[in-house]
RNA sequence: GGAGGGAUUCCCGAGCGGCCAAAGGGAGCAGACUGUAAAUCUGUUGUCAACGACUUCGGUGGUUCGAAUCCACCUCCCUCCA
């Protein structure tokens, strides 16, 4: 069998091993493992994709991956390392957003005949009785060690209400739960989730007497110490609706030089010969390392064909390449009279008039290539080439509008 | 329950009767430089066809020629005491 831990030290995921022996039973028996997602948007991001990524070597070296949907958790709210408390999610929502997770999910792992599991908390916490709870598994842990706990630590400060407080107690309660059920040995997830691991890790020592193990992931964080796939506009999406795969693959082409060796060992399969050949270099060589990474993790997510169309379109709109690929788009109808500040409105370019004439003031906007000078100008057909028009916004945020017949 | 402190534009944070669309920083956007990188420098950052108008400083009323600034009540948060 081979070495997933060894894969997964080398590759940079592994943060944090509740015990030795991991490694050991790893490379022996196929092991039953689980990591948690809670359904508090509608789409997936990058954070998860790191997850999913460790599932999948993990599923490639012979184990059996549990890909638990938080829809219980989700209730509660995680508060670990968080700064404030979340606003609440409907029952509604997170039922709805589960369902969106969970098809993302069907897309990364193999689910057939018993490969992986997909399960939701939601069947086993939703129902728990109130005491029942607390005498069996409340009894089992400590206030004070729990007030100890790292995850806690910016809320002491801020604030922590008791409904999150127990949260740590759920997520427990899941990996017992999945111990019993499905003979879950081993649980992953963030870094941000060790506390939660290892509360869980013990309630089974303690309930079941027996050996659970838990291992955390480094979080994937830009060199600068901020969360990848942030950006001003919200969270890089997995959902090609919410994120086109061209801002995608955008996204990945742009990593600054000193995250881009990381980005490429933890999203991409590619081997780590490979990796570290791409990033030896200092200078505009690096590029070729982006266009890896860009291409690598678009084409996992989105499809090859998708990627490609991103990769065309972006050497055709940087690198002078042939006209091609898929840039987002938007189709107008009737341009009579319309304004292009509007059109840059309703395109999400600029936020407001304001924005649009202070863009163009600055010299910020080009179509076809020229550069746009009248604030007040209007958009007519003759700015069309072949119904088509490119908007270039700054450096480098392309938007094509279509004229519709 | 008692005492005190606070809520300001995307975030942090100044302002404490007119000079306030509100300092400073961060973030963002644009320009220069460059490798679709980073760093740096410059401009810009409520809305409006705009030397003016309109809406904003937790909420509602009030005082005043004039309120983010004063008063009353309310909501939420924090600290100390119980």
């Amino acid at each position: 069998m081979e070495n997933v831990f060894e894969v997964l030290s080398e590759r940079g995921f592994v943060k944090q091993v509740t015990h030795e022996g991991l490694a050991d039973l790893l490379s022996k028996e196929s092991v039953t493992f689980y990591i948690g997602f809670d359904p508090t948007a509608d789409s997936l991001h990058v954070g998860h994709y790191v997850q999913l990524m460790a599932m999948a070597h993990m599923q490639r070296a012979g184990h059996r991956p549990v890909a638990l949907i938080g829809g219980g958790t989700t209730m509660i709210g995680d508060p670990s390392g968080k700064a404030d408390l979340r606003k609440m999610l409907s029952a509604d929502d997170i039922a709805r957003n589960a369902e969106a997770f969970k098809k993302q999910i069907g897309r990364f792992l193999d689910f057939g005949e018993d490969k992986a599991l997909m399960v939701n908390n939601a069947d086993w916490l939703l129902g728990l009785n109130y005491i029942e709870f607390l005498r069996d598994i409340g009894v089992h842990f400590s206030v004070n060690r729990m007030l100890t706990a790292e995850c806690y630590k910016n809320r002491m400060e801020k604030g922590l209400t008791f409904l999150e407080f127990n949260y740590m107690l759920m997520q427990a309660y899941d990996f017992l739960v999945l111990h019993k059920k499905h003979g879950c040995k081993l649980q992953l997830g963030g870094d941000d989730q060790w506390s939660n691991i290892l509360a869980g890790a013990d309630l089974i020592r303690r309930k079941q007497r027996s050996e659970a193990f838990g291992m955390t992931f480094t979080l994937l964080l830009t060199s600068d110490g901020r969360k990848m796939g942030k950006t001003e506009k919200g969270a890089v999406w997995l959902d090609p609706e919410k994120t086109s795969p061209y801002d995608f693959y955008q996204y990945w082409r742009n990593v600054a030089d000193s995250d881009v060796e990381k980005c490429l060992s933890l999203l991409t399969f590619l081997p780590v010969e490979q990796i570290k050949q791409l990033c030896s270099y200092s200078d505009e060589r690096i590029n070729a390392a982006k266009v890896a990474l860009a291409y690598e993790v678009t084409a996992q997510v989105h499809g090859r064909e998708e990627a490609n169309n991103a990769k065309e379109a972006a050497e055709a709109l940087f690198e002078g390449g042939a006209q091609g690929g898929s840039v987002p788009e938007t189709v107008v109808t009737d341009t009579d009279g319309l304004l292009l500040l509007d059109l840059l409105q309703s395109c999400a370019l600029t936020s407001s008039r304001g924005e649009g004439r202070r863009l163009i003031a600055q010299g910020g906007l080009s179509i076809n290539g020229v550069k746009i000078t009248d604030e007040f100008l209007k958009v007519t057909a003759d700015l069309f080439d072949n119904g088509e028009m490119m908007l270039k916004k700054g450096k480098k945020v392309y938007h094509k509008i279509r004229l519709a017949p």
